[in-house]
DNA sequence: CCTGGAGGTTAACCATCGTTCACAGGAGTG
DNA sequence: CACTCCTGTGAACGATGGTTAACCTCCAGG
């Protein structure tokens, strides 16, 4: 029923054409994750989706909670330094790196709905060793948003750019449940002029 | 260590004062969900956060399953009846409607986080049957948003004003995400200015 | 009284699922 | 050929947790 060909994260492998066994079971598992939550997920689930029985995972992860930290660990890093590579790429008018910054998250939005989804969701079934790094992680993307605001906005205080860069992060983590109602470039022009006006309504 | 009395959510119980059991198991059930999400939460977990034991909750629902499904569909219920209430409420003009479900939205997410953060969450724990329930009725207030959005706008198709009805929703729900930034009423009004931004930003 | 239902309790049952174990095949490598 | 990782399999183990069973108490109403 899921196509699992052309709708594939691209954000995961680093070797996008032969995949190693462990970034195909990563790859699977998130899209796993995405449908029914990592806590519904049997490791049974993960391995038959690459073709291959459950104990077959430990061969390449300690466990479930390693599988699962490893992939959170790995979306909040590349965010941040996606983010971070933007914005320094934007020169420095501020309103010329908050576009950048916009342009980054929808285009990882669309292109990786399922780390989107599970990126939020699965937060909770994480060891708190994890889940602290994980946070810790955001916390950092999230400041290089609010830095962006501030300077955008000398005015604002930095509760309140925190608060409106997740409404930018909410309103452009959407896109899993509008999927399929646009293509990929009319939504990418949608949401970004949308995100554009809500960071710039004062 | 979290605050149950004044943090409760004001949308499960009709009887605020003096709720029955049943609401409070609710109740809880909604705050605990919220938390840690319905998988991870134990029925003893629900019992013994309104003082009783795990199996004691089977006085009052079939399941747990029962318990979640009961818990979205009256948040379902709710929007959807509340959105055409405040629609109807607020004349024929579309940018006054438009204002009066952001209003409605903001109000509704600002008062009960817990409720928006185990509806979009915890969906697919749910039966079948229970899952189409709530995907229906979140459809039509999603369509009572679409209508008004089209009306603003008569040239926008109807799958670009699904698309940025999710985006409005994605931005207001984000408050979860940030809460404790500021103050309620602050929040408030961040959040529907930056909502009524991008819902017109065409 | 005493009867019956509502609401609780503890103990037990049982399915699910993560994890481990003992073993097997294959590909290099000496 | 032998030796050895590497990767996989099927079976078994153990914990967790939803659910049921048996029993108990309280209290309203005849």
């Amino acid at each position: 029923m899921t196509t699992t060909g052309p709708a594939r994260d691209t954000a995961l492998h680093a070797d996008a054409d032969r995949p190693s066994r462990r970034e195909q079971i990563l790859q699977a598992a998130a899209q796993l994750f995405a449908e029914r939550g990592s806590r519904a997920v049997g490791v049974d689930d993960v391995g038959a989706a690459v073709g291959v029985t459950g104990p077959a995972i430990y061969r390449h992860f300690a466990g479930k909670d390693a599988m699962l930290a490893e992939m959170l660990l790995r979306i909040s890093e590349r965010l941040l330094a996606g983010g971070r590579e933007r914005v320094a790429a934007a020169g420095a008018d501020p309103a010329a790196q908050l576009r950048a910054l916009i342009a980054f998250q929808v285009e990882f939005a669309l292109g990786n709905p399922a780390l989107i989804t599970v990126h939020d969701r699965d937060l909770g079934s994480l060891a708190e060793a994890d889940a602290a790094q994980v946070r810790r992680l955001q916390r950092r993307y999230v400041e290089v948003w609010v830095a962006v605001l501030a300077r955008l906005h000398p005015a604002a205080d930095a509760a309140a750019c925190r608060v409106r860069a997740h409404a930018v992060f909410g309103l452009i983590n959407s896109t899993p449940h509008s999927a399929g109602q646009l293509d990929r470039a009319a939504t990418a022009t949608l949401l970004t002029g949308m995100a554009e006006a809500a960071a710039r309504a004062w």
